[in-house]
DNA sequence: ACTCGTGTTTGGTTGTTATCCAACAGTTCG
DNA sequence: CGAACTGTTGGATAACAACCAAACACGAGT
């Protein structure tokens, strides 16, 4: 029982696209929502899913196969390993650490009052939370680009 | 009077360090830390503080320089543009979104309750606002690695 | 067997990123 | 002038990222 993926590609980013699939699919597993087994999104789906090369697909899943996270069954598909395990909390916030303190320094250097910081990012999770449009649509992954 | 810049390049980050460069002067600009007229590193100094081959800032000072946010002057050194003007609050914001939306998917993927995130936001920031050493040393630049 | 969808592999092309080295040229000051 | 800064330019190398295309091999179903 696959879960819908919800996997965002920002090509402005500068950061490599199977980089950027590659944290996607770890951030899924840190949280729990993939778990051992589950199968994800074959290599042709996905790279058809997000409109990149399946190459690039192949390189971000061997690298997974690599770091221990996810399987590749030769005819059958890809999968989450059977070690793979979810995050604990204090692993969940040292992972997303790294994405706030890129937010801080940039906050900081724009001297923007933290306030108003806080406030930007509770309007980017709240938009995310009430984008539960796409849950029980016959769509496995949806992509979303970059949003800008 | 160049303010004191601190300029923190993470090489784990997957985005190519011109890029990184790049983002931060526009941030100090955006913020108004740095104001047209004032002096930036030159190439070789900030190529020699940063660890990163000269030609390396030459790239970035070069698009910074397309965008219209600093200029070039042969053997004086490099400044920002006349022209160059701060963001308004509005501008600021958006120009933060597009981390903290990165910040917001990573946090969705990982299942993480929007306090726990806005705790860790608050302690980056404070973490840098309280990083106030190096204050009035005799350095103009300093290095921060990814910090981790 | 056949077919379809799966992962696997190989080779090539293109463009980007970043390094290193060297030389040339403008600015300032002693 | 000469020294010490500055930006400018060119060539070369290496690694990486992403694309494209074709073929090969495994698994499951008909």
């Amino acid at each position: 029982m696959p879960p819908k993926l919800h996997l965002q590609l920002d090509e402005r980013s500068g950061v490599p696209v199977y980089r950027q699939m590659m944290d996607q699919f770890k951030y899924y597993v840190a949280g729990g929502v993939l778990r051992p087994g589950d199968q994800i999104p074959s290599i042709r789906e996905l790279a058809s899913a997000l409109q990149v090369n399946p190459t690039t697909v192949v390189k971000a899943y061997t690298e997974l196969e690599r770091s221990g996270l996810i399987e590749k069954r030769h005819g059958k598909g890809a999968f989450v390993a059977p070690n793979a395990r979810a995050f604990t909390q204090l692993e969940q916030e040292e992972a997303l650490r790294r994405s706030a303190k890129q937010l801080a320094v940039e906050a900081t250097q724009m001297q923007m009052p933290a306030p108003k910081v806080i406030t930007v990012v509770r309007e980017e999770l709240g938009a995310l939370h009430s984008d539960r449009s796409g849950e029980d649509v016959p769509v496995k992954f949806a992509v979303v680009g970059g949003g800008a």
